[in-house]
DNA sequence: GATTAGAAATTTTTT
DNA sequence: ATTTCTAATC
């Protein structure tokens, strides 16, 4: 793009007053803002310091800059410090140029300080909240009734940061503003949206969405004795709506317990965080927020003349009112696209863009209502849309409009009039209609996913255009693999493909998490901080640096059994030794080594953040990263891109790029849209204000956890809605330039049957690709962790290979299957063999055959020493069967596993030889029945030691 | 169409 | 813990 289109230009050059922006994918939003920041910037009395921009992300934000260094007259040194950024960023450099005494208007004590740190590690605050939880409940035995009901301490954490981010503050003696009215919810919107789902349909013959869903009210509950029966709430039967007087009951349910639990747990959260001198991302908002309304003179300071938002539909409440308070002027812009709202699990709320007026309206009133805070009136907001797509073709366009009305489940009734109404339709630039849109379905969706590949690549066919942002005509070319990338919904399925693509020997890169600390970087880093810390593992260190260093085996030796050290690296040792923070120490360390690359900018930032967080010394952290590389642990690394592979993501991650094809992968029934999942125990809403989901009561004298009737009902009052995923749906199919390609396993899901595409089947065939010159990311597969410090399970015994045909060859469903009926049958319940499943038969015959009792086993514990530490493993014995004088173990398999015996034979004599100790005068046998053909084989269990040395 | 019971599934990610 | 889909019965 040279030069822009006429919206764009009205946009560029309209720079005063308010404006709301539609700015669909692919209508150069990013080009019009930077030229539009030009525009601003280069008027007389402008300076870079009077322009507020902010973006979702940082590398956003990163491009945003240097896009406008390229175009406007100042250069990239001018532009260093504007305030071009992330929200985050930006109440980060508040709070530390200003914010000292920002917690004081919550009544709180303490300060924040140039010291005070973010902690973006999450396990690490986990951490800490864990421990304050701990020490919230011993000082306040008067919520224990409450706390008794929360098994788990993130769902404080997780209300916690939601109230955050909607604007609800505690300050010592009560709530902040008007934060209190907020909790108990708004009486009228949740009228409104109560009313709307207990609406007849069918003309009045079929009974209310809300009826319908309350029919599971009271199955399987236990509510405290004065709770409505089902009859009282749903009304009599036949009925067509629920009753009236049920609306006002559950929205007065007395919260005054709940109210003052959730006040204090989080005011002293705050204060908890502040006395060990960290903020999260929740609370660097907060208290930015609270500082610029309370504080007027830095309010005048800090105001900008014009304020530009990017990506505004992933905006939250408090970040919308963030803006009104820092904008001087009526200068606002706000640009984005409500149909990429898809981050409300990061608090985003697409009602800041569908509802922009009204809510601005709103927001400017309430923080008004005490005193005059903001002078603009907003009375006039511009709506400009851009409605030329440049990215993709106009067949891909309209398919992806599509995406925002398909059902997400067989039984969704979508408004698809309302919701086109909102959609500004957009325009391809490109009258190019060579667009393939197809789908493709295998039982074996890698293969067939690799195969497509196979027969894109290099096809006239699947030409896509070239040279276009030369300026010239759009020429066609086939296809490379680098013009390619597959989304997918979840990380699993991206990793499992990858597999896949490995042995095929295609050309694929996963961005995603990497094991960070067994990087060639982290271990130099290792060797180097051993060797400054000196003590018995110097000589580790030092061999490890001797070794790249290219010393033989026996030159090492020498070196390290005389001390001879080179004096180079002696010197260098001594220059480290004086750095004081451990970050400088990385950061000479990969210097030294020409680490500049993604993997060694994110382990300096891990680094010290877990370094900042907490008052580790050296050797505490070499300790940590010890621990980093047993468990394997993952960060995200992005790989260089440039290469010609493959690239597989998440559409989350996908998000603001595009690519000539994609492919949408892992389109199957349950997975896209997913279903299920549960919230917390306590939960926020703005329309019904705070609940939590149990209650308590007295039985025989002791306090009990019921549950709740009220959140009962109130949970059919915000149905599930598909509407982002549709919305995420809509962001992946937006990313193809010119070919759109679905692929399906076993079933298509809902989305992909409803979308006017055909799916066709397709058998794979795949061929390994001659490729050149080509990188290929290795992934590894981490075992699963074990549970507890520091017990191990078999299952975490299995090496790569055992894991992976285990979990190729039993067949989830089907071992589960035959399991689940060996247990219950053994147990003496009901349950009859399946008259079609042969499985079954065998297995209730090998049962009965067995005299004495059977039983089944939860958890088996077996004591061993490994490497002289003492450490306990723990699996799931299956079946047991006790006669007089033996004890069999019994464990089912179908004959799909048996090239995964070394698996089965670890986990048997695990079970094996925690029975000799319980039974020491019985003989003990481990058998496998496989069901497929009825045949029991024992095995021979192996010895402690041999189990040991597995762990390693 | 209402009701009931049971089976089979069940996350995404940034600051 | 929550959801969807199915089948059977009223």
């Amino acid at each position: 793009m040279t030069s822009p289109n006429p919206r764009q230009r009205e946009l560029i050059e309209s720079t005063d007053g308010c404006y709301l922006v539609d700015a669909g994918p692919g209508t150069g939003k990013t080009f019009t803002i930077t030229r539009r920041y030009a525009e601003i910037v280069e008027q007389d009395d402008v300076e870079p310091d009077d322009i507020l921009l902010n973006t979702f992300t940082r590398n956003a934000a990163t491009e945003m800059r240097d896009r406008i260094v390229a175009h406007s007259e100042y250069g990239a040194r001018e532009l260093r410090d504007a305030p071009i950024g992330t929200f985050h960023s930006l109440c980060n450099d508040i709070l530390r140029e200003h914010g000292f005494d920002a917690p004081s208007h919550l009544g709180l004590d303490e300060a924040i300080t140039r010291s005070t740190s973010v902690l973006e590690d999450e396990t690490i605050e986990g951490k800490y909240f864990r421990e304050f939880v701990g020490k919230f409940t011993d000082d306040h035995p008067e919520h224990h009734d409450l706390l008794r009901a929360i098994s788990d301490p993130d769902d404080i954490l997780d209300v916690i940061k939601n109230l955050a981010a909607n604007g609800v503050f505690p300050t010592m003696e009560g709530w902040y503003r008007d934060a209190e009215e907020q909790l108990y919810g708004d009486a009228d919107a949740f009228e409104a949206v109560f009313e709307e789902l207990n609406r007849p349909r069918n003309g009045g013959s079929k009974q209310s969405e809300l009826r319908e869903s309350l029919t599971d009210y009271d199955s399987d509950a236990c509510y405290l004795p004065d709770a409505p029966s089902r009859a009282e709430i749903r009304g009599e039967s036949g009925s067509k709506a629920i009753p009236g007087h049920v609306r006002t009951r559950v929205f007065e349910e007395d919260r005054e317990g709940l109210l003052a639990f959730v006040h204090d747990v989080y005011v002293e959260y705050l204060a908890f965080a502040l006395s060990r001198n960290y903020l999260n991302f929740s609370f660097l908002q907060l208290f930015a927020f609270v500082h610029l309304c309370e504080n007027e003179a830095l309010r005048d300071r800090l105001t900008f003349e014009y304020v530009m938002i990017d990506e505004f539909q992933d905006t939250s409440e408090i970040q919308f009112k963030l803006a009104l308070l820092l904008a001087g002027t009526e200068n606002v812009c706000v640009v984005g696209d409500w149909k990429q709202s898809i981050y409300s699990f990061q608090y985003a709320d697409v009602e800041n863009i569908t509802q922009f007026q009204d809510r601005l309206h709103r927001f400017v009133e309430d923080l008004n209502s005490d005193r005059s805070r903001i002078d603009a009136s907003f009375d006039e907001v511009n709506e400009i849309e851009l409605d030329r797509n440049y990215r993709s073709t106009q067949a891909i366009v309209n398919r992806s409009e599509d995406a925002l009305v398909v059902p997400g489940t067989g039984s969704e009734e979508v408004d698809a009039e309302a919701v086109l109404e909102d959609v500004v339709s957009l325009e391809a630039e490109t009258d190019a209609d060579h667009s393939h849109i197809e789908a493709i379905q295998h039982e074996n969706e890698h293969e067939a996913v690799l195969t497509k590949i196979g027969e894109i690549v290099g096809n006239e066919e699947y030409a896509v255009r070239d040279d276009r942002d030369g300026g010239g005509s759009d020429g066609l070319r086939p296809p490379r693999y680098g013009d390619i990338a597959i989304l997918t919904r979840t990380r699993d399925f991206g990793r499992e493909l990858l597999a896949t693509a490995e042995e095929h020997g295609f050309p694929m890169a996963y961005e995603g998490g990497v094991e960070l600390f067994r990087t060639d970087p982290a271990k130099l880093l290792l060797a180097w901080l051993r060797i400054l810390e000196g003590g018995t593992d110097e000589d580790r260190g030092w061999a490890v640096v001797l070794e790249r260093a290219g010393y033989t085996l026996d030159e090492m030796k020498h070196v390290l059994s005389t001390g001879s050290y080179p004096s180079g690296m002696v010197a260098f040792r001594d220059e480290l030794d004086g750095l004081e923070t451990v970050s400088a120490v990385a950061h000479r360390v990969f210097d030294r080594y020409g680490y500049d690359g993604p993997t060694a900018e994110v382990l300096s930032t891990t680094i010290q953040s877990v370094y900042d967080a907490t008052t580790m010394t050296r050797g505490d952290l070499i300790r940590f990263i010890e621990r980093e590389v047993e468990s394997g642990a993952t960060h995200e690394v992005t790989a260089a891109a440039g290469s010609n592979a493959v690239r597989v993501q998440t559409i989350h991650a996908a998000k603001g790029l595009e690519y000539p094809i994609v492919i949408l992968a892992n389109m199957n029934a349950n997975k896209f849209p997913s279903t299920g999942g549960s919230d917390g125990r306590i939960v926020y809403d703005e329309r019904f204000g705070l609940r939590q989901r149990t209650c308590y009561g007295e039985a025989h004298d002791q306090p009990h956890v019921y549950d709740n009737w009220y959140w009962d009902v109130l949970k059919c009052c915000r149905p599930t809605e598909y509407d982002e995923e549709r919305r995420l749906l809509y962001v992946a199919m937006t990313r193809a330039e010119d070919h759109l390609v679905f692929t399906a396993g076993e079933e298509p899901n809902t989305f992909l049957e409803e979308l006017p595409v055909a799916v066709e089947t397709y058998e794979p065939a795949v061929e390994r690709p001659a490729v050149g010159e080509t990188v290929q990311t290795r992934f590894d597969v981490g075992i699963p962790e074990p549970a507890g410090p520091r017990g191990y399970s078999p299952h975490s015994l299995m090496n790569d290979e055992v894991f992976e045909a285990v979990d190729e060859g039993r067949g989830a469903e089907y071992g589960s299957r035959v399991h689940n009926f060996a247990e219950r049958y053994a147990l003496g319940e009901d349950v009859e063999p399946r008259s079609d499943e042969e499985d079954e038969h065998h297995v209730a015959e090998l049962l009965d055959s067995f005299e004495g009792e059977l039983r089944v086993e939860e958890d088996a514990y077996m004591p061993l020493e490994v490497d002289g530490e003492q450490v306990t493993i723990r699996g799931v014995v299956d079946l047991v069967h006790v006669a007089e004088d033996a004890v069999e173990i019994v464990d089912y398999k179908t004959v799909l596993g048996r090239h995964a015996e070394d698996e089965y034979r670890t986990q048997l004599s695990v079970y094996w030889h925690v029975l000799n100790e319980v039974y020491p005068d019985r003989a003990v046998t481990a058998s496998l029945f496989y069901t497929a053909e009825g045949e029991l084989v024992e095995m021979e269990p192996l010895s402690k030691d041999v189990i040991g040395s597995l762990m390693e």
